[in-house]
DNA sequence: CCGTATCGGTTGCATATGCAACAGTTGTGT
DNA sequence: ACACAACTGTTGCATATGCAACCGATACGG
């Protein structure tokens, strides 16, 4: 039985390291950096939605959250239609950073796909994406 | 770009999920899952292996072998040979809960790769084990 | 309407994890 | 034989993460 969940664990593992590596110089830890791509990428997220869409508990999303408006990442805007709610946008001083985020996460996907040809990757994205689903439908069940 | 870190990071914390609800009753908790399957599949392991094999923080290695060890679940003996060394053995008592683990590890291979045929997994596992190797080698030169 | 359930977010607490500094052991070069 | 580097494991400290309890806002059933 071929260990899937150990590999996939480790790949995990390994480039939280490197993210930590190539951007604790800007400050940036390696918990921060999904966060920067998913806010970047769909401002006006509300904090739920960023918690579906990264996979964690919503009291350590509130508190990365905390940490990226106190050093000027983000902004928290109550949502007026639901006042429970509270929208998050990136600020300039993110769109400044996020080039550099952005190529550091190129980097660790271009090397580590590195001789691998477009028809497996093809497969393998297929594939991947499914069991992501899977796994959010089998903890959604839980 | 697809993100293969993303749904990566994804299932990964999905699993700990599911493996914290399915194993808490048994005093395991998710990240003790992955030694006790180490551990009995290689006993003898020094903690050095484990590190290299689960690519967790030698520290984090050492604590959670403290933990184990305190509640029975393995032996830790220095190795003769080498005084730096402690070499880690199973317990009887990790030798009874060891199906139950594995039965759950298993659940949990067989529903996220539902529906997937075995020509893909092949691809995606040949995929898969050279991306862990890789990205095991790009930490190395760090 | 009103009472209750649900939802989105926060907080207290316990645990997990990483990093750097350290200690004891082994290997190496001279 | 000795000094020094590399290796293995431990510890102090800071941070990350999860869970459960909680709070205010909203939805829903009578």
């Amino acid at each position: 039985m071929p260990k899937i969940m150990k590999s996939l664990n480790s790949i995990s593992r390994c480039q939280s390291t490197y993210r930590s590596v190539k951007l604790s110089a800007d400050g940036i830890c390696a918990c921060h950096h999904s966060f920067i791509l998913i806010i970047s990428r769909h401002p006006g997220y509300s904090q739920e939605d960023i918690t579906r869409e990264i996979c964690l508990n919503k009291s350590t999303v509130a508190r990365t959250l905390n940490h990226l408006e106190s050093v000027g990442y983000i902004t928290r805007i109550p949502d007026s239609d639901d006042k429970r709610r509270i929208l998050v946008y990136p600020t300039e001083k993110m769109l400044l950073i996020l080039p550099k985020v952005r190529a550091v996460s190129k980097d660790w996907n271009d090397r580590i796909t590195e001789g691998i040809s477009d028809e497996e990757m093809q497969v393998f994205h297929s594939v991947l994406s499914r069991m992501e689903q899977r796994a959010k439908e089998i903890i959604g069940e839980l």
